[in-house]
DNA sequence: GTCGCTGCAAAGTCTTTGCAGAGAG
DNA sequence: CTCTCTGCAAAGACTTTGCAGCGAC
């Protein structure tokens, strides 16, 4: 539970350079280097989730009581940390929005209906297609996303 | 202006019958036909944008402004055309939703970040490829949407 | 007539903002 | 020291809900 940045496996490095994206980012931007912004950026590099604001607060109050990180701070900081591109959000029809580190690989989403639950996956064939696509209609594509909804394998039982 | 339901070009048939679908639905449902529903409805196929519940309304006050539709009517109307699968509501990051008619044939989205246009798209391969995606991971696939972010052609001058 | 629908306004959510004190550089 | 950040609480934006009267069937 207190897994903060002193062991030392893959994910560790990853974070280590992320970390100092992070921090080149606000240097370059007169913007100053908080223990709340690192705790937000860890949390998020941490979780396996799709995380809301909300969720993301909850769980930096339980990690860290003692920083007391207001809510606030939290959209702050998310909104920051998309405009530079670092982490993206996802809003799914439900209410609200729900981020996740851009830092990851690209993938899409595969959303079911009946738990919630989100799985990822990627696949070069589409990839390259919306490519074709956006070039066919003159235009240029910065981004792109795209979600399958149905039913997972564990509810369809 | 005040077109309504009395030309007879190919839209109009198509109207009549998403009308007709329409009034099934409610009796079914033993719901009742008003006057609010049928122009939200009308509304909604007349329009070739994204509307979003806030312009949605401001679009029937201009027309039918004795009617003074509620904005609480049009969220009502617009949730249960949206259970019944008769409009699609769309999120694409910005806050708030846009509804289309889900009746118009399956397409994606190619959203402009410069100027928020958005362009609607078909390409086949993707949809198969979609499925086959979803029946490797064994997921029953009900519904999928795609976007394409980027600078538009107009934009891009 | 009955029972669902509507407009209104109030209440809920979720998100953003103003401000004074705290803290990074 | 300076100037940005932060937490707090208030304000905003968007959506939902309760209610009494209205209207479809």
């Amino acid at each position: 539970m207190r897994k903060v940045s002193t062991d030392f496996n893959d994910k560790t490095i990853e974070y280590e350079q992320l970390l100092s994206d992070f921090k080149t980012l606000l240097k370059k931007n007169n913007l100053k280097f908080t223990i709340q912004r690192e705790v937000i950026l860890e949390s998020l590099y941490n979780s396996d989730e799709h995380l809301t604001p909300e969720s993301l607060h909850h769980l930096i109050q339980d990690k860290f009581p003692n920083l007391n990180t207001g809510i606030a701070t939290v959209y702050r900081t998310l909104a920051l940390l998309e405009d530079s591109n670092m982490v993206t959000s996802l809003s799914f029809g439900a209410q609200g929005k729900k981020y996740e580190l851009g830092a990851k690989e690209h993938h899409d989403h595969m959303i079911c209906t009946e738990c919630g639950s989100i799985t990822e996956f990627v696949d070069e064939e589409i990839e390259k297609r919306q490519h074709q696509i956006a070039d066919a209609l003159g235009f240029y594509m910065s981004d792109h996303s795209m979600q399958i909804y149905g039913i997972c394998k564990n509810c369809k039982k």
